[in-house]
Parts: structure tokens; sequence; C-alpha cells
DNA sequence: TGTACTGTAATTTTATTTATTACAGTTGAT
DNA sequence: ATCAACTGTAATAAATAAAATTACAGTACA
């Protein structure tokens, strides 16, 4: 998105993006199929084709970001395994932990709302 | 840490806390290890074995568990692939990342600081 | 009509995590 | 003294998750 919101007019190609990144270009068009849905970007397909931001980059705050890439789990993650149901601690340990992690989730959340990406591409 | 949290005084085997929380006993002494090194709990080896807070529970702050199974990382991770360098970029994302990484991490480690374990316990 | 893209699915490969096996050492009970 | 129940740790195997690759239909430009 830093990359995106360096060059606000052009499309850039999940192929150019994937080698600033050093990864593959499928890995990346599929992320940028999640940032299209909740329209930060927006796409321009065949030749020439490729994605620039949707919206100003000041208008994109780090938190929609972090949104996405975080889904529907916790920054700090459960184990995979459910506890023990007969044990008196087991039992109740995934309802304790997630009230925590989601207010940790939370505050992460509110670092994040007051930085948009110009702000932070600004920093380089 | 819960488990043993609400039995204070008895040593715990690495098996029964394997039960509960329906891991490999082997890990759980991996992780006991860890949390032995800080001191913060004992163990005793033979039979009738296992192992107990060294400290009472109200003396361990729920940090100092997070500073440990968070490690030299922070809780949002960078790409394992490096970005390339010959982007400008690529070249920077990283630096920039970390500080803000760094910065998210400190939120999360002040606020599991006013928390301690006995009163996690005891919301069960 | 060829080239350079997106979008997406299916598959393979690689990396990471977790489990298992093994065994030396310790302690307590009989 | 010896057996049973533990810790501690290493080495290996199995399972899982993540990433890469291949493939191909569709689109836009030139």
């Amino acid at each position: 998105m830093t990359l995106l919101a360096d060059e606000p007019n052009d499309f850039v190609s999940s192929k150019y993006i994937a080698g600033s990144l050093n990864i593959n270009p499928v890995l990346v068009r599929k992320e940028l199929a999640e940032l299209n849905k909740l329209h930060l970007i927006e796409s321009k397909e065949g030749k020439g084709g490729g994605v620039r931001l949707a919206i100003p980059a000041n208008q994109i705050r780090l938190s929609q970001i972090f949104q996405l890439a975080k889904g529907d789990d916790h920054v700090l993650g459960l184990s995979k395994n459910e506890p023990n149901p007969n044990c008196p601690i087991g039992k109740n340990i995934n309802k304790n932990l997630t009230k925590l992690y989601t207010d940790l989730d939370a505050k992460i959340e509110s670092a994040l709302e007051k930085i948009n990406l110009e702000e932070f591409k600004n920093q380089f």
C-alpha cells in the first residue's frame, strides 16, 4: 500500500509489487482482491493495467488495513487445539482469553486509527 | 499459568497440564523450561514431581508472560522474505514497519502490565 | 491479432508447528 | 535395591499451514 501511495496516478502491476516484496505475483493479486473488496484500491485489467489507490492516501487509515489483515482472529492467537472441557480451568480459559485478546486488538486498532497511509509514507 | 495459579502449593505434572491444554507433554515441558528460566515457576524432579508457581500469582504480571511468548519478534510480523533493496519503498519499509510494530508491542505490554495472574484467574 | 495484464482455481513445494519416541537423571515408596 | 513416576532434553517424524507454481479464461491496448 505504501508503494501504491507513492505512485497515486499510475496503475502498478502485481508483478512489479511482487518484485518489490520478493514474493509471488499470485499471492499479491489475492491480497489485492481483498483490498479491492473494501474499495481501498481499484484495478484495471488488460495491457497497461494494474492497481492504484481508489482514494487519496491521507484518507486511508492504517487501522483499515490492519482489520483486513487480521480478519476474524486476534493478534494473539488461541491454541488450535480445544482445551479439555473436563478441566475446570481449561473449560473457561478460551472465553477469558478471548475477552482479553479482543481488548488488546482494540488497543492496536485505536493506535492505527490515528495514522494514515500518507503520514506513514512520509516517514520514508 | 492459570492452572498453576489455581493450585499454588501442589506440584502439577506436565502430563496433567498437557491433558488440560490437549497438547503434547513434551511441548509443555519445553515451555515450562522457558518459564523456569525467568523464575516464574519452580520444578521438582522425580516421582510426585512437577511444577508450581515460584512466586505468588499476584506478583506475576501478564506482561511478563507476554514478553516470554513474544520473544524477539513482534505481534505483527514482517514478511519472512526480504524486500527488494532496489525498490525505493522496499528498501525502507521494514525499518519503518519495525518502528511502528515496536510501538504497538509496547502498547500491548503496558496494557498487560496492569493485570496480574491472580486477577486474571479470579475472572473465572 | 499479439502482448501484457487481472482474476481465480488447482496443485505442488516448502516451511513451520506439533507430536512422537527415546533415554538419561531424579525422587519417593515399598 | 528396585520400581514407578516424574523432569529435561534431543532427535525424528508427522501434520499443518503458507507460499509458490502452473494453468487458463477474460480484458484492454496498440
